[in-house]
Order: structure tokens, then C-alpha cells, then sequence
DNA sequence: TCATGATTGTTATAATTATAACAAAACCGT
DNA sequence: ACGGTTTTGTTATAATTATAACAATCATGA
């Protein structure tokens, strides 16, 4: 029934979790099915748009109904890679690193904080939230025993680079990164960035187009 | 000389940070000039978009010789809107909004986090490393005594959409919004999303299809 | 001052992404 | 079981974005 799903553009993947988050929601609220056009109101997207890209992974919908909110979640759910488990450190314990360790929102989707990494003698050896906080010498060791396979970089611009080399040279492949830097690291890294400063810019333009 | 701008497409806009932040940081360096070759290897572009991109908003190079660093930056610094002050109140005064409140990189640049907001007794009256925070009652007030222009969202994910009502109430047509909904406001207020967990569901989709 | 080489500005082309349109399929009430 | 209605899947078209190509322009050194 399902057909063979073509290719997945760039654009649509920036969406998924979009998606997720209002299907998850939809389910949530007991909603059996959904049709392109309720979706493209909720979502401020067009039907059209909806449709190709639900069409780009395989065709979940049925002619006439709509499309079963269950199944299509499970389907992105997948989709994103979350029906598998995600290990992961936080290097830097911050305000920031603190503040990630303990964020809604990864609860309940395989992904699990395991330990935060710092140098200062002030952190290292706390627990907070039932989160241990480590010395950098140990991680390499701690990722290897405990199958790390995500780190989250949440350290001063000025070791951002030198931090990530540490984490690649401990075997890690995913790296989602706060500091405000573009990190130059081997291709088979895959780098995630949440640039605030960059954000933040983006809002100043367009508040600055306004008056 | 400088040709009147065309209109500066959307993907351009995204990409001004980044051109802001390469800029600032060979200003720094003490580059006087750079060609769009130069630039295209450190930034990971092609050398023809850049062209195109600077081209956008104006002619700001010289043929044979390159584009004068400090100008561009200075140029793309006033089209980021950074030529005027923001002054920025942070809503919710937990670990994420303390580390926003002293996140490196909005130095220098006139954006001012002035005070934090919250509801808990015992972190309202506080002052954290010069940044008062304010109980929420506080907010329409002092909003309008400051010409408070942004507000940083940081609340929890159930009181999102009310605490964002509360600061359009208050006057703020500029919202950083760090809570994963999505807000429903008036269209004249500016909302820039910074999902953490988007973020990291794509990474997770890019890690899964490596292996 | 002139010729050469470098590098932009710009136009032409390709690729990607979004929208529109509609036939095919399935639901639903009778 | 059937006809009308809904809503998808898909194709066709438009809009946006990226790349390539090259003529126009300027810097530079002889």
C-alpha cells in the first residue's frame, strides 16, 4: 500500500519536527484523524505544501478521510530517528549546560542526558538533578563505557573548537553546539548549531524593518 | 556609487549573521580586504552567492581588488537594524534565563538586557550579576518606563502562550521565544523561534541516516 | 601610462522549493 | 449499493534560490 518514499528534501526535514510537535500534540488530545487543510491552518502552512511533503516520505492518507494522526506520528516519530536511543553528554556546566540538562521536551523520546563535563574543581563531583557532573579527563573514558552518542556544547566561545576537538577525539559523531562559533570538524561529524546571537540578529532586522 | 538595493530575499536575511560574524571577526584580525573567493572557502558557500548576496543590498566591492572588510561589516552591522539600541527584558528567571542574560555575544553590539521577570518569591528581588529580576506584576510598568523593545521567553512550556499574551499586553513587539510552542500573536509582533528540541530532532534524523 | 591579471557585478541557467489544479480514490448518508 | 462530497496523490506551474559564466572594471607593476 504504501509507496516506495522518493527523496526527502532539505527543506521538508526542517519541518519534521514541526510536524512531530503538533501530531504528538493531536494525539495527545484524543484526535483520530487530520486532513491537509485543518493541518495547513494549525500550522500556517499550505494544504498543498502538507500533502507533498507527507507525499516525499510515503503516502499516509486516505482519499476522502484524512490522515490518521496515530499512524503518521509513529511514522515521522521513526522518521526522525527517535525509535532509537540518544546517549547523551553536556560539556560545560553553565547556566546553560544546566539549563539543558533539565529541558522539557526530551522526555519520552529515547533521549537521555546522561553526565555534564566541566574543569572547574567548584562543579566537578555535584549531582545536580541527578545529573553528575565529571572532569574533562574522564570523558573520553565515560563515553566509550557508556556508548555516548550525542554531546551538547555549551562552553565559552573562546575553547568552543578546542572543546569539540576533545568530544570528536572521544569517537562522538553528533554534536549539537551553543557556542557561538562555526566549528571546523571531520565531515563524518554531524554538527547542529543553536546560534542565539544569530537568532537574535535575525530579530533585530526585522523589528528594525518595522518603524 | 552604491547601487539603490534590490529587495533582499528571505535566505539572504538568514544568512546576514553569518556574514556579520565573519566580518566582525576578520575586522578584528586586522584584515583590510577580502575577495568573495577568500570568504566563500571560510564560510562553506560558493564564491557566486556570496556575489549575489552582498549584491542584494547594494555594491559594496571593488573589481580586482575585493570587498573592504570594515565598510561591509559596518554595512551589513546597520542592515542587521544593530545602528539603534535594544533593550531587552528576560520572562523567567531560571537556569536558561540567567544563561541568555549573560551569554557572550550580545556585548557591544547595543542590545542591553536590562531585568528579569518572574513569579517565584525567592528569586524575585534577587540581582544577578547586575540584572535585577522583577516580579511579573512589575512587567507592563516597567516596559514603559524603559522602552523596553524585546522580550526573551524562558517560562515553562505550559504558561507559554499566556506569558507571551501578557508581554504583547505589556507593548513588546519583539519576542525571542525559547519555550517549544508556537506562540499565536498579533501580526505586527516579531517572533524569532529558537526550538531546542527541533534542533535536536534534526540532529537525530542526520545521525540516523549515517548508520 | 599602459598592459596584465584579479575580482567584481550581472546576466543566464540550473536546481530547489512552493503553490495551484485536478483526477482518482475513499468515505458517508440515504 | 449508490451518488455526492471530501480529500488525497500527483502532475503542472510558478517562485525562489543557487550556480555558472563572462564582460566590465579596477589595482598593480613595469
Amino acid at each position: 500500500m504504501r509507496k516506495s518514499s522518493k527523496k526527502v528534501s532539505m527543506s521538508v526535514i526542517r519541518r519534521l519536527p514541526k510536524y512531530y510537535r503538533f501530531l504528538n500534540d493531536l494525539n495527545e488530545r484524543g484526535f483520530q484523524k487530520i486532513s491537509s487543510m485543518e493541518l495547513s491552518k494549525m500550522m500556517g502552512l499550505t494544504a498543498s505544501q502538507i500533502r507533498q511533503d507527507l507525499n516525499s516520505f510515503g503516502a499516509y492518507g486516505q482519499q476522502g478521510y484524512g490522515y490518521r494522526v496515530q499512524d503518521l506520528r509513529d511514522v515521522i516519530h521513526d522518521l526522525l530517528g527517535l525509535d532509537r536511543p540518544y546517549r547523551c553528554v553536556i560539556v560545560g556546566a553553565g547556566n546553560l549546560g544546566h539549563a539543558i540538562s533539565h529541558y522539557e521536551g526530551f522526555k519520552n523520546e529515547g533521549i537521555w542526558i546522561r553526565a555534564m563535563f566541566d574543569i572547574d574543581p567548584e562543579k566537578v563531583g555535584q549531582t545536580h538533578e541527578g545529573v553528575p557532573i565529571f572532569h574533562m579527563d574522564y570523558l573520553d573514558e565515560y563515553v566509550h563505557e557508556n556508548m555516548i552518542n550525542i554531546a551538547i556544547l555549551c562552553v565559552p566561545r573562546a575553547i568552543g573548537q578546542s572543546v569539540a576537538n576533545e568530544v570528536v577525539r572521544a569517537g562522538i559523531k553528533g554534536i549539537m553546539n551553543f557556542v557561538p562559533i562555526d566549528l571546523t570538524l571531520p565531515e563524518d561529524v554531524v554538527i547542529e548549531d543553536v546560534n542565539i546571537s544569530d537568532s537574535l540578529y535575525t530579530l533585530t532586522y526585522m523589528l528594525s524593518r518595522r518603524s
